[in-house]
Parts: C-alpha cells; sequence; structure tokens
DNA sequence: GGTCATGTTCACCAGGCTGTGACATTGCCC
DNA sequence: GGGCAATGTCACAGCCTGGTGAACATGACC
C-alpha cells in the first residue's frame, strides 16, 4: 500500500496502516545517527544498534521489515550477525554497508536472495532508494507496486533506470539520474541546495555547492529542452519539479 | 500454473495456489542459510535440516516439493537418508549437493530416477535452476510449462539449453548460458554487477568483477552481433537486458 | 599425451562522467 | 538604471569505468 501525504510524499506503509520498520546497525555512532535521521524523515519507524548481539535483540523484538547492516562490527564480524539474525527472521531483506575495498571478496555469497550493499561513502538517497527496493520486493510491507514516479508527463523507473518525458526516452548519467529521483519523490516542493547536496552526494563530499546548479543545468538540457519546462528555480530557495503548463 | 510479480518475476505454484516446498538438509550453516535464503527469495516455502534424522522427520510432516541434500551428512551417508526418504516420499526429486572429487559412479546410481545433483562449490542460479528443472518435471506442482524464457526476439529454454534469436540458433558456454539466463529471469531490470557475481557464480569464487564485463562482452558478441542491441549497460549500476529496438 | 574448448587473469585503451574554475546571465534591491 | 548577489553555462582536465585482445590455466575428450 503506498499512499500520498498532503506535500506530495509518497509513503511506504505496512498491511495494517502502521509505518515500515528499519534496523539499522553500525557502531559509527554519527554514521548510524545520520541514517537513522535520514530513514526517519522517510516516515519509517527506525531503531538501531551498535552490535551484533543488540542487533539480534533488537530483530527478536522490535521484528523489523529490513535491516542495515555494517559489515565490521566489534563484537563479530558480518557473517555471524547475519546468521543469527537469520535464525531469528528468515526472510527479512538486509542492506550490507561495506567499505568501498572490502567488496569482492566479502561480499560475494552474501547477497544471495534479494539482500543488495552499498559502499561507503554512499549518498542517503542511494540507501534510502535501495532499502524501498529491498522492502518493495520481499512483500513484507503490501508495496509491491510503485518502482515506477510519475510527474506529469515524466515517468521514472527505479528498476529499470529508465526515464521518459513524453514518451519519448532519456538517457542520464548515473548523477543526473539520482538527482532528478530526489527531485521527483519531492514533486511541487521545493528543495535547497544544501538538502539536495546532502541527500543526493556522498555525506563526505568536500566540492563546490556550485556542482548542484550545473547538474540542475545539465537535467534541464535532457528533461525540459524545447518543452514547458518542469524543473523550476526559487531564488534564495532552492529548485523544485511539477508537472509543466 | 505460472504467475508473474509486478516485477516481472515468474513464481511456481503448487495446484492450489499455495508456494512450492522445499526441504534443505545439510549440515554446514552457513551454506544451508545461503541457500535457504536464495530459495526463499524465489518464493519459495522453505524448512531446514541439519542431519539425516532430522530431514526423515521435516519430510514426513512438511511435505515438501523438493529436497535438496547433501551427500556428507554427520549422522548418517546419503545412501541410507535416502532410502528413509524415499520410504516417506517415494516420488519426491532430490538434488544432491556433492563435494567435486566425490565418487561419480555412486552419484549416477543415485540419479537414476529423475534426481539431478549438482557439486561443491556451485552456483544460486544453478541450483536453483536444477530444482525448477526437477519440480516441473516431477509434476508435483502444476507447472509442466515455463521452461522458455523469452524476452522480445529472444528465447532461451532451460530445459534444451537452446538459445535462439530472430530464429537464429546460437551456441553458448556453460557460463554464458548461466548469465543470460540470469539476465532473462530479469527483464528490464537492473542487475549490479555484484549481484550478477553472486548468482552466476559459484559461491566461493574470489576473482576479479571484471569476469562480469569478459561475459557480458560475450554474450553482446553472440546476441546482439549487428542487431539491436538487447543488453544494455547502466553505468555505475549495472547490467539490464531488454527487447531491441 | 596431445588437443581443444572453456574459463580466468592481465594489461591496455577508449570514452564517459564528474567536478573545477571562469565567465555569462538573470533577477532583485535600492 | 546601476550594482550586486545568485544562478546558469562553458570548456577542460583527471579520473574512473567499462570493453576487449591476448596470454595463461584448467579440464575434458580422444
Amino acid at each position: 500500500m503506498t499512499t500520498t501525504s498532503p506535500q506530495g510524499r509518497t509513503e511506504m506503509l505496512r498491511p495494517d496502516g502502521s509505518p515500515v520498520r528499519v534496523l539499522v546497525v553500525d557502531d559509527e555512532a554519527p554514521l548510524s545517527e545520520l541514517l537513522s535521521m535520514a530513514l526517519r524523515y522517510e516516515g519509517w519507524e527506525v531503531r538501531s544498534a551498535g552490535d551484533g548481539a543488540g542487533a539480534v535483540r533488537t530483530v527478536r523484538e522490535f521484528r523489523p521489515d529490513a535491516v542495515v547492516l555494517a559489515i565490521m562490527l566489534p563484537d563479530m564480524d558480518g557473517l555471524a550477525v547475519l546468521g543469527r539474525l537469520r535464525r531469528e527472521a528468515p526472510d527479512v531483506p538486509v542492506l550490507f554497508l561495506t567499505a568501498r575495498d572490502a567488496v569482492e571478496d566479502r561480499i560475494a555469497g552474501l547477497t544471495a536472495g534479494g539482500d543488495d550493499y552499498v559502499t561507503k561513502p554512499f549518498s542517503l538517497e542511494e540507501v534510502v532508494a535501495r532499502l524501498r527496493g529491498l522492502i518493495r520486493r520481499s512483500g513484507t510491507a503490501a508495496v509491491r507496486s510503485g518502482s515506477l514516479l510519475a510527474v506529469g508527463d515524466l515517468t521514472l523507473d527505479e528498476d529499470s533506470h529508465e526515464v521518459v518525458r513524453g514518451g519519448q526516452s532519456i538517457h542520464l548519467t548515473a548523477t543526473e539520474f539520482e538527482l532528478l529521483r530526489y527531485l521527483m519523490r519531492n514533486p511541487r516542493r521545493v528543495l535547497s541546495k544544501a538538502q539536495i547536496l546532502d541527500r543526493v552526494w556522498s555525506y563526505d563530499f568536500g566540492g563546490q555547492a556550485n556542482i548542484v546548479e550545473l547538474y540542475i543545468s545539465y537535467l534541464r538540457r535532457k528533461i525540459d529542452a524545447g518543452r514547458p519546462p518542469m524543473i523550476h528555480t526559487r531564488r534564495g530557495a532552492g529548485y523544485l519539479i511539477k508537472p509543466g503548463e
């Protein structure tokens, strides 16, 4: 089930109407808090654990719809935690957090079912998108549709990464795609450059804020070219997307 | 009966509409969990047992449509377990898991019926495919069609391993075939290189992720040669297959 | 044992993508 | 209208990703 709030944000709900539940397991407190905040902002109910033992305990009593699990934990390694989690909740999908270089050898075999992973440093938008994908596909929440975002005659498919406006397919780069997805998940709402930077770029990005303007410019060239513009500037406030005309 | 979920994945169902049931018998817990996870992701109902006695008990009350059975178990050897299983459920098809160096002829005798086997280390894609084959052929589930995957003018027969595009038969090696099958079982969906590696290559593969690119390259040469391309790259995201043009 | 098919690694190339800095343009305020 | 801040766009450089040829390894088959 998906409902649309007055602001136009699309929320995920469980069959009984209660919010989706997510457990965050990571021992780096700042990162864990950043993540929790972002997920709560999605309208989800969030608990966090700092180690494997706490994770297992929380899974047992909190019954989350998905788990975000850092591979490196103080008391046991990711595999061990995963095993214990699986015993408590065989079907819960897991999103692994891992360092970029540790990927190939350790992850192999972990993402057996519908599981997925992201490498640090990640962008919040990416983590949220992956989580939504996992939950959608797991069928825990009753949400089974909803991989398609639409604003006016513009659609974006989160599964196939396909973007179409007025029947015409549009090719976007990875960054352009994430930016557009963020805009489209918040239609008719002004998003500040700071917000955009925080959500779409990795949390350790140190560059110029000018990058947002640049990518907005790229998007306009591809999305709005010769058509009624959908991406609008609110001077001194930010950007927003809404149906053209 | 096969139904297609919103994501386009094809599920196997029993005549009464309930999910297919599989029993996994293996004493190596991590492997057993990896397998269970992958099978659950197929939409199947999974139970597991760590020894022969538990296996027999579970077969009696769970009535699975298929059994995955490791040859080496702590309490009795595969032959003994098989005998006891057959007494409980004469018709249930069995997929044996065996070490690569195990004596080939002993296995040959075991799989005399409709049974099948795979050698460790296996790829998840392979195990799932074999199980689907066994179940389909056993007639336990009402699924008798469905060995044919089709995307656009490209078809792949999981039984005969025949691949045809636009009426023209195409020869693929084993690895190429498994890769294409995985892509075709998830049409129009972006699959990351990590996902592909986890599903198509054996669970203990420790090599370069570059191997995926290489095999994509092979596939393109055979599948897309001179035709509208069906295999597409999403830079920074992964690969997907969809009808050409 | 030799040969062939297949699978894997390595090395290199090409091109795409990203982010920077400079500069042009726009809109706002006085 | 003038000036200023904010925004838009350009061109470029470096980096990273992906693609592919060739060499090497392995195992099957004769």
